[in-house]
This record gives structure tokens, C-alpha cells and sequence, in this order.
DNA sequence: CCATCATTTGCATATGTGTGCATTTACACA
DNA sequence: TGTGTAAATGCACACATATGCAAATGATGG
């Protein structure tokens, strides 16, 4: 950092900014640990999203059922199905010859109530601007 | 749908598999509604995050300082900033020629909170494989 | 009013990834 | 064991978007 522009009066490093700062830092790891999962990625993609809507509506589905559904090639449903499964959003359940998606409900929820936890820990310190 | 395999003895379209078709759907729609929003796409791209993390760890910056810390230009982190901004993960606060960022924790925790939510409503309907 | 700095925008390019087709693999059934 | 179908994979290509540089815009201070 050179030439930070600092408006205010620097405020002389007491006890009480560090500690704040050590917090800041913490809830940082925190957050970005777990928004760096596949979670996001898997879910910003709009045919993805489209997948994840049919299973809900429809229940479990093979490939060839979801992609019966979509204008996409089938393979590509396998690829986007892939993906979904590698984030966790799905369970995979090969049967025969057919693979068997359901939308995994447990570990989405688990994550999202995660990821939301670790948001409430950072409100405190960006919406009162603290000390800085 | 021509080929559809259907391995189960078809259901019988009783009242209760009609009611609980009508209630995936309608699940199925709020949840692809709101995975629809911005904050997703906002917040799969690895540099966006890293930014919200320096934002978490140090507190509102200006667009120069939050570059300062990063290898791409300027430019592209002003972009970034812009897109948060859409997707309502950062404040904007423009003061002189400097224009502030910090983080909008309420309206992230608002967002996650309704996303997880969602999630919580179609947690029974994919889990215990009701009626298919 | 001019000089300067912070930020944004226009444009060309690099990069990632979604897509389709052809092929291969996996599996069931005859 | 051979044949047909479902799904996965290799590959080439299209498309979206992240990136950097240059120029424009906005704003302060002399």
C-alpha cells in the first residue's frame, strides 16, 4: 500500500481497532473459504439453474429424461449434471444403465445455512463503518 | 418426452401426488426465481470474492486502494466493484473523486437468508423420494 | 481556467467454458 | 456373445466475459 488516500485521522492503534482488525480478518478466512466452493459456480450458470428447477418439478430423473426436456444435447445434461453432482446439489444413483439425479436437499441446505452464518458474523462490522 | 423410462408402476394420479406435483412446482419456481438473482453470478468469479474478502478484512476502501492490493488494472477492479454493486453485495459512496466500497451486510444476509429459506421448503420433497 | 488525480468507459484481446457431434464405454437383453 | 440403448468423453468451435491499455469523464486545488 503506498499512497492510501486516509480521510480521517488515522486513528491511533489502540487495543480496541486491533482486536476489531483480528475479527475482520477472521470473518475474511471465514467467508471466502466458503464462497470459494463449488456451490456458487455450479449454481450461476443458467441452464444449470434450469436443471436444478426441472428436478425440483419433477422429481428424480435419468439424463435422458432431463435432457428430453431441455434443447441442449444430451450430453451436455450429463456434463451440467456432473458438475451439479461434483458441488454436492445432487445425488448420483447409477441403476442399470440408467443414472439416477435427485436434488441433494440436505447439503444444500447445510450449505447455505453455513454460508448465511458466516454472513451474520460480518454484519456487525460493515454496516456501522466500526471505527475506520 | 417419447422414450421416458418409467420403471415404477406409473402412479395413479391420485388426489395426493397431483397436490404434491402442484407443490414441487411451485418450489420449483420460487427457487429458480431467486437463484436467478445476480448475487450468484456476482459472486462465482474468483477475483469478485477475493475483493469482498479485502473488503471484509479491511473495511470501506476506495476503488485506489482496493486495486493497490491487486495484480489486474484499476479498471477492471472498478468493473468488479460495479458488478458487487449490482448484485447489491456492496454499498457505493462516492465522496470527492474518491468513490467508497464496503460491504452491504444486511442485504447479503437478507439475500442468503431467503435463499436458504428456499432451500428449507423443498427439503422434504427431494429427500425421502415421496411418490416416484 | 488549467493541471492533476481518481474513476470510468471504449475497444481489442485472452481466457474460460458451454455446446454439438462423433466416438467410446457401460450395461441389459436376446 | 452380439446387438442396441444410455451415458460419458474427446475434440473442435462458439460465445461470454475478464483483462489491459488508451482515452474520456468527473472533481479538486492551485
Amino acid at each position: 500500500m503506498s499512497g492510501v488516500h486516509r480521510p480521517e485521522k488515522a486513528a491511533a492503534a489502540t487495543n480496541q481497532t486491533a482486536r476489531a482488525r483480528a475479527i475482520r480478518r477472521r470473518a475474511a478466512r471465514d467467508l471466502a473459504e466458503i464462497l470459494d466452493s463449488k456451490l456458487f459456480k455450479a449454481l450461476c450458470e443458467p441452464v444449470r439453474v434450469d436443471i436444478v428447477k426441472f428436478l425440483t418439478a419433477e422429481g428424480r430423473s435419468d439424463v435422458g429424461t432431463v435432457a428430453a426436456n431441455f434443447s441442449q444435447d444430451a450430453s451436455v445434461i450429463s456434463r451440467h449434471l456432473a458438475v451439479l453432482h461434483e458441488a454436492g446439489v445432487v445425488r448420483r444413483d447409477k441403476q442399470g444403465r440408467h443414472v439416477f439425479f435427485e436434488l441433494d436437499g440436505a447439503h444444500i441446505i447445510a450449505q447455505m445455512e453455513a454460508i448465511t452464518e458466516r454472513c451474520r458474523n460480518l454484519a456487525p462490522m460493515c454496516c456501522t463503518t466500526a471505527n475506520d
